[in-house]
DNA sequence: AAATAATTTGACCAACTGGTAAAACGAAGG
DNA sequence: CCTTCGTTTTACCAGTTGGTCAAATTATTT
């Protein structure tokens, strides 16, 4: 029997979130204000209570809608494709990822670098039970001798750290290397890495 | 004529920087507060501010000591040495840092995501000039056919992501990994996957 | 247009924030 | 013992925080 929403509703709905989304990935959730928010969003403080219960709604929201985004890409390797390509491609997924999508990035890393006290539960049961089937994948792979031999858990963790690496410090890429995108000669980079540590030779 | 600082005062000075590592590390600077740091270091909060002016001033000086330790290794590497082995005892070098002082690293980290607004100048600075320098190493050797081709900066990003991964997203490895110290296994990957990267093969 | 429901606002609050001032305490030398 | 200096505490402050509430406003229905 829930009423349906209101246009105004889904539109502010949306609108709180975008602005929790800047916010939240900018400064953390402590580092945040429900001020921050409500400017970003253009609404007053008690509006935006209005449509979330709290500070922390807000925050869990974002959070919820994060997760299964983030997961998405890795749903789309074929235990059945060629296995540098489909680990290549993945990667690739997952670069373009954090050159779209910086901020839902920084807000997942926030949030874990802080120990992930609000998403830890996630973390030790989806995350870990996908992460887990990936694995099995790959090692699948190379007791078939299908690429070289390798820790499936830890190659994955490299993919990871390595794309998000590119949104997470941005600041410190952009230092580093001012002026430039970075992000094509990283996956020339990334490609090259993983194919040189996955490929078979031809012997 | 700046006076010796009192044994109290060396003790003191210490005991907050630590207190104050622990809990800016984990909340950032915005998330900190002053109350947590003096439970923290078992200090009031007004005693704080007697040996630092402010809650700002006890997070630069561990920004100011902090990037130095984080630079160190890298001067480590020898131009002269085989390349492949000082790029590997390079990646060690930065393993262990992040399974010692992994607190350093997410303080460093929580700075840096949140856009490095109070580290900036160094990043474009000094770290630059030192990445810079190595990237150039790098280069120089693939140039030399030592090394297969890699982008000298992607190289660095990637040792980097991936080895203050285990200690930024250390709640992240253990959700996925609980019950192994991940750091072996780590290392071992790590160094196969470099291996391979950059091998010249013996033709 | 009247009635009703949904939305927005202004005023407010208690708890907490970084920081201050002055008094009290402590140790060391005279 | 007394003074002096370094240290610590108590009391306090103005600004900010997340959140509440009732009134005012706007949309929607009848």
């Amino acid at each position: 029997m829930t009423k349906s929403a209101t246009r105004i509703q889904k539109k502010n709905h949306a609108v709180i979130l975008a602005a929790g989304l800047q916010v939240f990935s900018q400064f953390g959730f402590r580092g945040s204000t429900l001020d921050q928010i409500a400017a970003e969003a253009g609404l007053s403080k008690p509006n935006i209570l209005y449509y979330f219960s709290s500070k922390d709604a807000i925050y869990q929201a974002l959070l919820k809608q994060l997760l299964e985004d983030w997961l998405e890409p890795i749903y789309n390797i074929d235990p059945d494709g060629n296995p540098v390509d489909e680990i290549v491609a993945y990667a690739n997924r997952k670069l373009a990822m954090s050159r779209d999508f910086p901020r839902e990035s920084r807000l997942f890393a926030n949030e874990v670098i802080q120990g992930a006290p609000r998403i830890g539960d996630a973390l030790s049961g989806e995350l870990r039970d996908v992460v887990g089937k990936i694995a099995s994948i790959i090692e699948g792979w190379v007791r078939a001798e299908r690429i070289l031999p390798v820790n499936g858990h830890h190659l994955i963790f490299s993919i990871w750290s390595i794309t998000q690496h590119y949104a997470d410090f941005e600041a410190q890429v952009r230092a580093v290397l001012p002026g430039t995108d970075p992000f094509d000669e990283a996956q020339i980079h990334l490609e090259a890495m993983l194919r040189r540590t996955l490929s078979v030779p031809n012997s």
